[in-house]
DNA sequence: CCAGAAAACTACATCAAATGCAAAATTACA
DNA sequence: TGTAATTTTGCATTTGATGTAGTTTTCTGG
């Protein structure tokens, strides 16, 4: 499971954790748009051209980690169990992809000061935002190829979108109110059973 | 109902137009990336500094009339009728925003080189989702307003989010699938019912 | 352990977006 | 017409981001 990684690598993801690290203490500390890149890269002792090297943007240091609960959903959609319908694999999927953010203990942690920067530094927001657009579309088309007889390609999407919309902003608005990150995990949660159980009394069913 | 209009005031509006057409031909023409800021202000005849005071940003140009369908769809939900339901009213005021963008002539006949650019250029569809997520907060929050006891902030956030979640990434996918502008529309348009009789099967009714 | 290949890092140079500021031009109004 | 208010403009400056060429570091095979 674990490779060997030589010293090249390892050097690698050594720079890019101080990277990340020396980034969100600045953004926290001092906020966002009065950290500049080169503070960053001073602080994780490299260059400032080296940081463009491994992001493609200030933004991106800040979603460093947004692919994994992607990739989890997309399994989860892979794994198709025979004859499960697509909203109750759907559902499964984004329980996953949340059960994967919830478990990692560094994100946990530092998920309320991080949201709270994402939700209150617009680029940030935006960036958030086409991050996790993108994301749909990726599940979207793995939802349709997984169930191709069930859903087309546009309902598979107007499902997802609907299901993970509705999370979302659930999620920002029970931020917004001062929730703590139990409560917003909560309300993400319940949101995205109340759109569950509307898509599938709305779908044609056949149990 | 109109206001008689000063010199100043109508120079402005001139300005302000020219630099609209000025920008869309040459994103149109030569992409968007491609065209700086004061080519625009070149081909509006005015300095470049002056651009920046009509738009804060290169990609507000593009989103010059973003408002319109999100003020008509929150004078919906201010009309509530007596006793409707917040699902409904919903439905209404999404249906309101469509048709007002729809009938706007010049919207619709540029609706569609406009669209793509924005789908293709990722700092464009990142600030189209930010003006529709901050527009899906501010309906969420006049539809809580005006059924306080049916929804609250966070349900009605989760049922905004659901429906034009669900009709985004369905106009989205459709569009990418080479769609025309009323194919577009009607995928949405589906979407949004759909994921609507979803939300009314699923909310606790009461005829 | 060494030499050459491959990869990463650095120090520039450059460009475009965006902002602040003070002077000049334009419009409004008494 | 003259003065006040507003807009426009040019200029300097900051910052994010990219290209490039050269140096340093790591890897690999002998």
């Amino acid at each position: 499971m674990s490779e060997v990684l030589g010293l090249r690598e390892r050097k690698k993801l050594r720079t890019r954790h101080a990277l990340i690290a020396a980034a969100l203490q600045l953004f926290l500390e001092k906020g966002y748009e009065e950290t500049t890149v080169s503070e960053i890269a001073t602080a994780a002792d490299v260059s400032t051209r080296t940081f463009f090297s491994y992001f493609a943007s200030k933004e991106d240091v800040v979603f460093h980690n947004s692919r994994e609960g992607l990739d989890r959903g997309l399994e989860v959609i892979a794994g198709r169990r025979p004859g499960e319908r697509a909203i109750d694999l759907l559902g499964r999927a984004v329980t996953a992809s949340f059960a994967t953010l919830a478990a990692d203990d560094e994100f946990r942690h530092e998920m309320a000061p991080i949201n709270h920067l994402v939700m209150t530094v617009p680029s940030l927001r935006a960036r958030g935002l086409l991050l996790l657009f993108d994301s749909q579309q990726e599940l979207a088309e793995a939802l349709h190829r997984a169930c191709p007889d069930e859903l087309t390609l546009v309902e598979a999407s107007a499902a997802v979108g609907a299901v993970i919309g509705g999370a979302k902003l659930a999620a920002f608005v029970s931020l917004n109110g001062g929730a703590s990150p139990d409560e917003i995990l909560e309300a993400s949660r319940q949101a995205t059973e109340f759109v569950l159980a509307g898509l599938r009394a709305a779908s044609p069913a056949s149990p």
